[in-house]
DNA sequence: GCAAGGTC
């Protein structure tokens, strides 16, 4: 790029206009800078001339306004309906300019036709770097001979850029690439859930939000579900927390100089009569003897230079203000002019900063400019140049004043927001205070108690700091060997009580597990308050709705931590990979999407978890009707207990101890049972079912919604009949066997399957009477990965044979060496092909066995201390459980009080 | 009607 000669233009584009004019402002040194509109009216474009490396170059300056592009589904998937939800794990997408941007990609296209450089002054980091790659995109789109090149700047200040444009490197694509790969799983796990959920439930409950139901979205996202978790969890822990009354004893002692307080120093007891024996020996020989005295000089540091999360969680601390509004007042001071860039990682300043010009701006504010003088007056040794938090975004500074700001121009909020981030900026260049600490121990009838008064010497920083205190009682002076009687000796109790959750503890919590980003928290905290997921009170404590309680509980009954910060801490860490070129997007985007439909799968076979945990809140709605599972089909032939279960099978309800079942055809993809009656079966009654086939899975001449006309006393309906009556069913279960546990799963039974399904056909299998298959592939013992064996429990001995109540080979009863369930005994089959596995226990208790799912442990994770019911769920292929009564609450007691005479939601010590 | 990330 050296070198003299023609003049080219260059086209550079910065992430928002104001980088765009400070960049600009810098380069031309304000001389011969022009500025003209664009198609956009925020992205202005600035001309002048500059030379870089010694190329005589026409500079044309512009912005965007952060991403140019937007991913999406192609259009066909964009509808609810118009696939699968899992199907959107690989559904195609695109990457678009929306409309809202188009007049910025017009400037681009224009400008870029007449450049022979594009210059990319987007932020440094990896999201900037997506943005360059949109830009180039857009821009190389119109003009293929454009030279591509990067500015790496890590603060608009004069050396910083003219290095910068001196020094231009490549864009830098894994970075790039990482942010690609979290959009795609962002959008992909986003959409799927939020379908998925939103469908499943909406319309089954009585959901009373603010909201017109209708519009109702009962959304999924890898940042707001571990967000609503830190908010449910903390709330659980405050229901399973058991208050405990402890006690202390406390000592006070006045005398001519003042009162001092002296604590106990065991703290305090819970055991009461232990606290009473020790007060009583107390009262006996009230007598204080001080034992020790200590003097100590303590500083106070002034807080690290201003962070976005740290803005946010002051505002909320000092004014109560919510991270959202903070931010949009943050949004106006910047566009005003008044502070700095308010989306920042950066708590330390550059040393290159001119920090003595900043507060020279404020020396004439009438409240705090006296101070702002003293800091600038080298006598008064106040100023320190600030110490750092450790935080660098390499983009911007922390959040400081860039102008002065009168108060009251702008409402309220305004000001005090500008007056925490001076306030907080002079507090930073200031020397610490200064405190001197007196500790004070004493000896009263063997026991010890302390007192401690500080008295400040300088209070520095504090005296612009008005939002901390320091608190500094003054006690009296005491000598060592000096004795004294007490004022007051008291044997006081109190209540141990976890508090809700803070907007700011809330905030640290997502900053410590990396959820969303400086520029996002904020965002997916409101989201939870848009969606009915959670309150906030007035000291801005947050509590779960019922909705957000339920929807938690579900996924976490079935055993999965979809609501923890895990799965975005460990996407990040992926995307960390990819940046640095560990990992490429492709290998990443493949195992996070396939374990994740693997998850989104699994979430939807155990549905039937979200649908309890909701109706523990919640009451159904007649759209339920027809739709839950468990519906009863007909009574069992065998034993008179009856159940449709999930999609697939028709399944006694007092299974494992009666093994009746009717298996529908694989091809089957909803089954609704009806609240119809077929005429000719017997012994009746036999409730009809709507069938709805996948085309691909029938031969020409079936249709996919498979109905018999039944005429009833009223009307004409259409339903099919698992009674025996209905031709139409037999025939495609002769044609297509009983699909669920074909290896191949949905879609897999072929033409070429009816081959080797033919072979067993004939042979009715000894569990289920049916053929169509062996016994050993018998859908009615439930089963889901094969050669899963060695994810069980971990095997201490075998021990005495017993048949398999699955597939028919011997099973071993074997006793369970895990955490969670030494010592208990579980069958478990021999057999490699089959996993079948069944706690001895829990036979008795009327839970199924079941195949051991992969990759997850035996027993699903348990919060503690909750009193929850039985294990009665489990993870099998295309079925789902209840308990053995049919009753999906059984064996649950309350959360709060532990009753198992009622629920949460009818608890009469419930939010107190 | 869905995510999270930029930004006005």
């Amino acid at each position: 790029m050296a070198g003299g000669g023609r003049t080219i233009n260059v086209l550079n584009v910065a992430e928002k206009p104001s980088v765009a004019k400070a960049v600009a402002a810098i380069l031309s040194r304000n001389q011969g800078l022009r500025v003209r509109d664009g198609r956009s009216r925020y992205n202005k474009i600035f001309e002048f001339d500059y030379a870089i490396r010694g190329q005589p170059c026409h500079m044309l300056m512009t912005s965007v306004t952060g991403h140019l592009m937007e991913l999406d589904f192609e259009d066909r998937y964009r509808k609810w309906h118009s696939c699968d939800p899992a199907d959107l794990y690989q559904a195609p997408v695109r990457k678009i300019v929306p409309e809202d941007k188009m007049d910025i990609k017009r400037t681009l296209d224009e400008e870029a036709r007449r450049c022979q450089w594009l210059v990319l002054w987007l932020d440094c980091d990896r999201e900037g770097e997506n943005i360059a790659f949109e830009v180039i995109e857009v821009c190389r789109a119109v003009n293929h001979h454009l030279v591509l090149r990067r500015a790496r700047f890590s603060a608009l200040i004069d050396r910083e850029i003219h290095q910068a444009v001196q020094n231009l490197v490549d864009p830098n694509q894994w970075f790039a690439d990482a942010v690609d790969a979290r959009q795609e799983i962002d959008l992909r796990i986003g959409a799927s859930f939020t379908r998925f959920q939103t469908m499943l439930l909406k319309d089954r409950f009585c959901i009373d939000s603010a909201t017109e139901d209708r519009n109702l979205v009962l959304s999924y996202g890898p940042c707001q579900f571990p967000t609503l978790g830190f908010i449910v969890e903390r709330y659980w822990e405050i229901q399973a927390h058991e208050p405990e009354e402890f006690w202390t004893i406390n000592f006070t002692h006045r005398s001519d100089e003042g009162i001092a307080t002296f604590n106990w120093m065991r703290g305090h007891l819970f055991d009461y009569t232990c606290a009473v024996i020790i007060y009583e020996m107390c009262v006996q020989e009230p007598t204080a003897t001080v034992t020790k005295v200590r003097q100590q000089e303590k500083l106070k540091y002034p807080p690290y230079p201003l962070s976005t999360i740290e803005l946010e969680k002051r505002a909320s601390r000092y004014f109560r203000m919510s991270s959202e509004q903070t931010m949009k007042v943050a949004e106006d001071l910047y566009q005003a002019g008044f502070i700095s860039y308010p989306r920042t990682e950066t708590d330390c300043f550059s040393v290159r900063t001119d920090l003595h010009a900043m507060v020279q701006e404020q020396q004439g504010h009438p409240v705090w400019g006296s101070y702002a003088q003293r800091l600038l007056d080298p006598g008064t040794g106040l100023w320190r140049n600030p110490s750092g938090g450790g935080h660098d975004d390499k983009a911007h500074p922390p959040i400081h004043p860039t102008s002065f700001l009168l108060g009251n121009q702008d409402g309220v909020k305004t000001t005090i927001l500008y007056e925490l981030v001076v306030r907080h900026f002079l507090a930073c260049v200031s020397q610490p205070a200064v405190g001197a600490e007196t500790t004070v121990e004493i000896d009263v009838a063997g026991e010890l108690f302390s007192a401690s008064g500080r008295v400040i010497l300088a209070r520095n920083y504090l005296d612009v700091y008005r939002f901390e205190s320091w608190g500094g009682s003054v006690i009296p002076s005491y000598a060592v060997g000096q004795q004294f009687i007490p004022t007051t000796l008291t044997l006081d109790s109190g209540v141990t009580r976890p508090p809700l959750l803070s907007e700011a503890d809330l905030l640290s919590c997502m900053d410590k597990a990396g959820i969303g980003t400086d520029a996002t928290m904020h965002d997916h905290i409101k989201k939870l308050l848009d969606r009915f997921y959670a309150t906030k009170d007035a000291n801005t404590r947050f509590s779960p709705t019922n909705l957000g309680e339920a929807l938690v509980m579900g996924y976490d009954d079935m055993g999965y931590e979809l609501w923890k910060p895990n799965l975005r801490s460990t996407m990040e860490y992926d995307m960390k990979e990819v940046s640095i070129g560990n990992k490429s997007k492709a290998e990443v985007l493949a195992n996070c999407l396939q374990q994740m439909k693997a998850c989104f799968l699994d979430a939807r076979v155990n549905k039937v978890k979200l649908l309890e945990a909701m109706s523990i809140f919640f009451e159904r709605s007649n759209a339920d009707e027809h739709h839950a599972a468990g519906e009863i089909v007909r009574q069992c032939g065998n034993c008179l207990e009856s159940n449709m279960d999930g999609k697939f099978m028709v399944g006694c309800m007092a299974f494992p101890q009666c093994r009746n079942a009717v298996w529908l055809p694989g091809s089957v993809s909803e089954a609704i049972v009806t609240s119809n009656i077929c005429n000719s079966c017997n012994p009746g009654p036999v409730y009809l079912i709507q069938f709805k086939f996948r085309r691909h899975e029938i031969p020409p001449g079936f249709d996919v919604n498979h109905w018999v006309s039944v005429v009833t006393e009223s009307l004409h309906m259409q339903s099919g009949c698992i009674g025996g009556c209905d031709e139409t069913l037999r025939q495609l279960i002769e044609i297509c066997g009983t699909g669920s546990r074909n290896p191949g799963g949905r879609g897999a039974t072929t033409t070429s399957n009816n081959v080797r399904q033919s072979d067993t056909r004939q042979r009715a299998c000894i569990y289920c009477q049916q053929t169509g298959h062996s016994s050993g592939d018998c859908p009615s013992q439930f089963s889901g990965s094969r050669n899963a064996h060695s994810h069980g429990p971990n095997l201490q001995s075998g021990e005495s044979s017993i048949p398999c109540t699955s597939c028919g080979t011997p099973c071993v009863l074997r006793i369970a060496n895990t955490a969670n369930n030494r010592g208990r005994k579980f069958y478990s089959c021999q057999s490699q092909e089959c996993n079948f596995f069944l706690w001895e226990d829990d036979i008795n208790n009327g839970t199924r066995g079941r195949s051991i799912p992969r990759g997850s442990a035996s027993n699903p994770g348990r919060r503690g201390g909750r009193g929850r019911g039985g294990q009665t769920g489990g993870r099998g292929a295309d079925t789902t459980f209840v308990s053995a009564t049919g009753d999906p609450l059984s064996g649950r007691r309350c959360y709060v009080c532990g009753d198992p005479s009622h629920f949460a939601n009818a608890c009469p010590n419930r939010g107190t």
